[in-house]
DNA sequence: CTGAAAGCGCTAACAC
DNA sequence: GTGTTAGCGCTTTCAG
C-alpha cells in the first residue's frame, strides 16, 4: 500500500497525493476529494519512515530520563510530563521517543544516538542540573532542545520553560509563619539539581524576608529514606523546628512517619509541608499540606515550544498556570512555648 | 555525513561499511578496522530513518498508555514498566515510542497510526481488559504484540507474558487467616481489567479453600477516592470485616485514612493489605503490608520476547521472579470477639 | 494545475 | 571477498 496505489486509484499523480497530504495548494477540488477518498478506502497513510527520510525530519522528539528506580516510580513529574507532552504533540503528529537511563554515560550515549541516528528532531531536557553540560553538548550535536526547569535555571530564556518552584515554597513559609511558626526547617533535595536549589533558595529568601533566622536545613535526595533520616536529624536538635518544608511529598510523608515513630505528633507538635501534591497526599494521615504545579499544562507548553523551535515558527508562549498551595491537615498552629 | 563519506575515507565501498555495521561477514579484517576507525573519526552512525526505510523496519516498539490522570501519576506500574522495557531493549538498539491517550477512540487511533505509518515494529499491550478487542485489531493491522497481564488472561500463551497476581493475593489472605482473621473483605479494581478480575478471583478462591465465607467485596476503580468510599461502605456493614485486601496500594492507603477518620485503628481494629509496594508503602502510618511484583524484570522479559517475535527468533523465556509478600505494620492479629 | 524524475541514506541482491 | 546497482516510499523541483 503506497502512495502510488492511492494515486492510481484517484487517477492522479503521486505528487498530487503528496501535496494533499502535506496541506499544500496546487490540487483541484475534485482531485483532492478523489484522493482523500481513495486513501480512506485503502486505509493508507504516508509511511513515516519514507517521509522522515525525504524530509530529513524524524517527526519525533526524544525524552531521556535519568532517574533511580525508587524516584522513577514515585515521582509524579515523569508520567504527568509525558502525558502533557503527548497532549501538546498529538495535534501536530509528532511522536515521543523515550529513553530511560541510569547513569551519566548511558545518558550521554542516548543523546548522541538520538542525534547521530537522526531519530528525533529535538529533545526535552528535564531535571536540569547545576552547571549542566547538556545544553552545550546538544548544541554541538546540533540537536535542538527545550529546557524544563525553574525560571531561575539560567539565562537561556528562549528555550527554557520555567515553572515557578520558588513561589510555592514562599507561600508555604508564609503560611507557616501565619500559623505562628518561627523555626521553620527545610529538607532539601539533591543539590545537583537546579530545582532543589531553587526551592532551597526560596525558603532561605522568604525566611529572610520575614526576619526569621534561617533555620536548619538538611540535605537529602528526594527519597523516602533520606526524608526520614533528615527528619530525625532535625528532631534531634537541641532546638528542633516546629515546622518543616520538604522539597517533595515523598520525603514529607516519610518525615511524618519518622516523627510519628518518635512520638512527635503532626500537626500538633510539628507542621509539615510537602511539594508536588501527589495523588496520595490527601490520603495520608494527616492529609498533607503541599504545593502543586500544573505539570501537565507546563509539558504541553514545552511540547509546543519545541515544535515551534524545530519548525522555525514563533512559539506562542501562553502563560503558565500559577502554582497552587494546598492546605490540608499536616500544618497547624505552632505550639505555644 | 553519510555512509559514502565513511566508505571514501576507509577506501572501501558503501556496502562494505553497511556489512560491518550490520554484523555480517564478508569484509576483511583490515578493511573492517579502517571502516570502524573512519566511522569513529567522522562520528558517523547509520541514519535510523534511511535504515528503517530500506530494511522496512522501524527498529522501534510502541507503547500506548490509556490512563486517567490520577492513576497515571500514582501507578508504579507505568514508569517501572517503561524502565524495564528500555533495559531489555537497550542492548538490541530498539527505541520505544510512547503514546499517552485518554479515551478509547484516541487509543485505537494510536495503534492505527503506529501500524499504517509504520512507525513501530510491534507494540506492548498492557492493562488487558476483559474481552479485549485489541489483540484482534492488531492482528488485522498486522502489528505484532506481546500482551502483558496476569497469567490467567487468556489462552494466547505464546505472546502473553504473565505475572502471577493471584499468588500474591492468596498469600495475603493466608497471612490474614494465620493472624486469626475470618471476615476478610476485598476492595476490587475496575472490573474491566483482567488483573482486577485475577485479584478478585484469587481472593475468592483462597477464602473458599480456607473454608471461609467469601466475605464482602466492593467494586472500586483503583483511585484513592474509590478506596476511601469502599472502606466506609465496608465499615458501615452490620458485621464489618476485620481485614481488607485492596487491589492496589493507593486504595489501601486511602482506606487506612478513611478508617482513621472514623476512629477505626489500623491494625488494632482493622488489618489492611495493599498491592504494588509503592515506594511510599513503608512510610505511611502504619507501614503498609503489601504484595510486590518485579515489574522491571517482567518488562525486560516482555521486551526481549517482542524482539524475538519481530525478528523471528525463538524467545528464550526466562522464569519470572515470583511475587513477594511484604509484611509491615498494617496487618495484625484479629481482635478477639 | 499536473506529471515525470531526481533524490533522501541506507540495505541487499547480484555481478565482478 | 569486494564493488555496483536497484530499490525502500515519499517529497519536491521543474518542465509541461
Amino acid at each position: 500500500m503506497t502512495i502510488g496505489d492511492v494515486a492510481a486509484r484517484a487517477k492522479v499523480s503521486k505528487s498530487a497525493v503528496s501535496f494533499v497530504f502535506n496541506g499544500r495548494s496546487g490540487v483541484g477540488e475534485a482531485a483532492r476529494d478523489r484522493i482523500l477518498q481513495a486513501a480512506e478506502e485503502l486505509g493508507w497513510r504516508p509511511d513515516a519512515r519514507a517521509r522522515a527520510l525525504s524530509r530529513s525530519r524524524a517527526q519525533a522528539f526524544g525524552l531521556v530520563v535519568r532517574r533511580e528506580a525508587e524516584l522513577l516510580s514515585t515521582d509524579p513529574f515523569f508520567p504527568q510530563f509525558v502525558a502533557g507532552v503527548e497532549s501538546g504533540l498529538s495535534e501536530v503528529k509528532y511522536a515521543l521517543v523515550l529513553q530511560v537511563v541510569d547513569n551519566e554515560q548511558t545518558e550521554r550515549d542516548a543523546y548522541v544516538r538520538f542525534a547521530h541516528e537522526a531519530r528525533v528532531d529535538g529533545v526535552f531536557l528535564t531535571d536540569l542540573r547545576i552547571d549542566d553540560e547538556r545544553p552545550r553538548e546538544l548544541d554541538e550535536l546540533g540537536l535542538p532542545c527545550v529546557m524544563v526547569g525553574p525560571t531561575e535555571a539560567g539565562s537561556d530564556a528562549s528555550r527554557l520553560i520555567g515553572l515557578d518552584d520558588a513561589a510555592g515554597i514562599r507561600r508555604a513559609v508564609r503560611h507557616l509563619y501565619a500559623l505562628g511558626h518561627r523555626r521553620i526547617a527545610h529538607v532539601a533535595g539533591s543539590d545537583r539539581y537546579v530545582h532543589s536549589e531553587a526551592r532551597r533558595r526560596a525558603w532561605l529568601d522568604e525566611m529572610d524576608q520575614l526576619g526569621l533566622e534561617p533555620g536548619p536545613v538538611v540535605d537529602a535526595d528526594f527519597t523516602g529514606a533520606s526524608g526520614a533520616r533528615a527528619t530525625h536529624e532535625l528532631l534531634d536538635l537541641a532546638r528542633p523546628p516546629s515546622a518543616i518544608v520538604y522539597a517533595n511529598d515523598l520525603m514529607a510523608i516519610a518525615g511524618m512517619s519518622a516523627a510519628n515513630d518518635r512520638g512527635v505528633r503532626v500537626p500538633h507538635d510539628l507542621s509539615v509541608v510537602g511539594f508536588d501534591d501527589i495523588p496520595l497526599a490527601p490520603y495520608v494521615v494527616p492529609p498533607l499540606t503541599t504545593v502543586r504545579q500544573d505539570v501537565f499544562e507546563w509539558a504541553r507548553v514545552c511540547a509546543k515550544t519545541l515544535v515551534a523551535i524545530v519548525e522555525g515558527t514563533t512559539p506562542e508562549v501562553p502563560a503558565l498556570p500559577p502554582v497552587d498551595f494546598i492546605v490540608r491537615g499536616s500544618t497547624g498552629p505552632a505550639k505555644q512555648l
